[in-house]
DNA sequence: ATATTAGATTGAATGTGGTTCAAATTTATT
DNA sequence: AATAAATTTGAACCACATTCAATCTAATAT
């Protein structure tokens, strides 16, 4: 057997693990179907995956690298202004989010990991063989490269005029994305059952982005105080 | 026994778990140090708890009260403007998402259930004994309730004139929610190894908190264009 | 007081499912 | 053809969550 035989063997594995997680999440998916559904045994799993984490970090790095790609594409798109680039970012980013559910999910699953990763305390409770994984140093390094993406598509607006030249590229953009990763997780309780309190499913979403372009906008004067106000710390 | 000591052996158990949880995290927790902890057989456990997410339920009730309480006593307190209310909410939710990262953790992943509970596909992949389970319904109500009380400061906040009025209060405070959410998601992985790309511990947390009174305060001028570009759908 | 009953508690047994490993098989190398 | 290396298997293992019949305790009724 090759070595292109035996990447295709792990591709193998890899894609059934993506039809089961998908259908019934990974908890609900049991290390035997995915060798059921691969055709091996058990045991050969093991062989090319660690363990069942490792496996899920394989699937969080495709679903990463996607992410990246909707990153990349829009950063060499040819005939739009930062801002332009931004708006298109945030829309594919949105709609990432909401029809890959499941590698939307391994993301956020994977950003909770590097926050216990990057707290001395907490890396202790984390899984030995997860921080060994290969999956998850080039996971580090991938949520590294969307971030220089993203801070560069900041830059261009301000160079092109698009965005307001007082903003400071880096903290806007991951302000950005703050907002982008907190509105998936309140998006759903709230287009559901919020009715009462009148947000309706029209609303938010275009009223969520409006607010994101006033704070990108030349609409926006800049503060009389730069800075935080004193009275916050 | 009488009711109330059957709510204090609820309570011991429970208390043990949160200092396990938080000693080592959900998974790194066995019911057997629980019952261990709490000077009882294991089997005791599973009379006042339907099972280990169900008590894990419990310790998220817990922390989501912690939360409302904070929203509820910001909302209570005199002498303050709505904004003034707002960037006091602000800290305060930071401060706890950072210095209660066990609690806040717990609310994180509930979030993540309300989302899948919401989503007619993805609930079938939910264990229904969290479904029944009294906590998971409470929970979905102080989540309400705290969206609620926030809305409310947003709308003094507008009334009082020290929140420009032309945001629509719900919105508004969903967006800020939503860029806390996120904002805690980034932050520990932002601050650890982002020197390369100049976001300095100093400089992001201040700058977020900029970028959200810029948004709220008289500083931003109305959009010329209400409503969504059309570029954007 | 004693019997009755409901509630509380135990601990051993069960079951699920991830993980390991020695042995077998296949493939590559000499 | 012999040897070595890489793959593959499947049964055994083990850690835990969960269940349950039996036991104990305390309240209530007789």
């Amino acid at each position: 057997m090759g070595a292109q035989e035996r990447v295709q063997k792990e591709k193998l594995i890899l894609d059934t693990a993506i039809k089961l997680f998908t259908e019934k999440g990974f908890h609900g998916t049991k290390m035997d179907e995915v060798a059921k559904g691969a055709n091996i045994s058990k045991g050969l799993t093991y062989f090319y995956y660690k363990n069942k984490e490792d496996l899920y970090m394989a699937v969080t790095k495709k679903a990463f690298d996607h992410l990246k790609d909707i990153f990349r594409d829009i950063y060499r798109s040819k005939n739009k202004n930062g801002m332009e680039m931004l708006v298109d970012l945030i829309s594919k980013y949105m709609d990432f989010s909401q029809e890959q559910r499941m590698y939307y999910e391994a993301i956020l699953n994977f950003m909770g990991l590097m926050n216990q990763y990057n707290d001395k305390e907490l890396r202790s409770q984390m899984d030995p063989l997860i921080l060994e994984s290969v999956h998850f140093n080039k996971l580090l390094d991938i949520h590294h490269d969307c971030g220089k993406i993203g801070i560069q598509i900041v830059s261009l607006g301000i160079k092109d005029g698009s965005i307001r030249p007082e903003l400071q590229p880096e903290i806007t953009f991951y302000t950005l994305w703050s907002m982008l990763i907190g509105y998936e997780r309140l998006n759903g309780p709230i287009n559901y059952e919020m009715k009462e309190i009148k947000i309706h499913v029209e609303n938010w979403k275009p009223g969520f982005i409006k607010m994101m372009q006033d704070l990108l906008r030349g609409t926006i004067r800049p503060s009389r105080s730069p800075g935080v106000q004193g009275s916050l710390f």
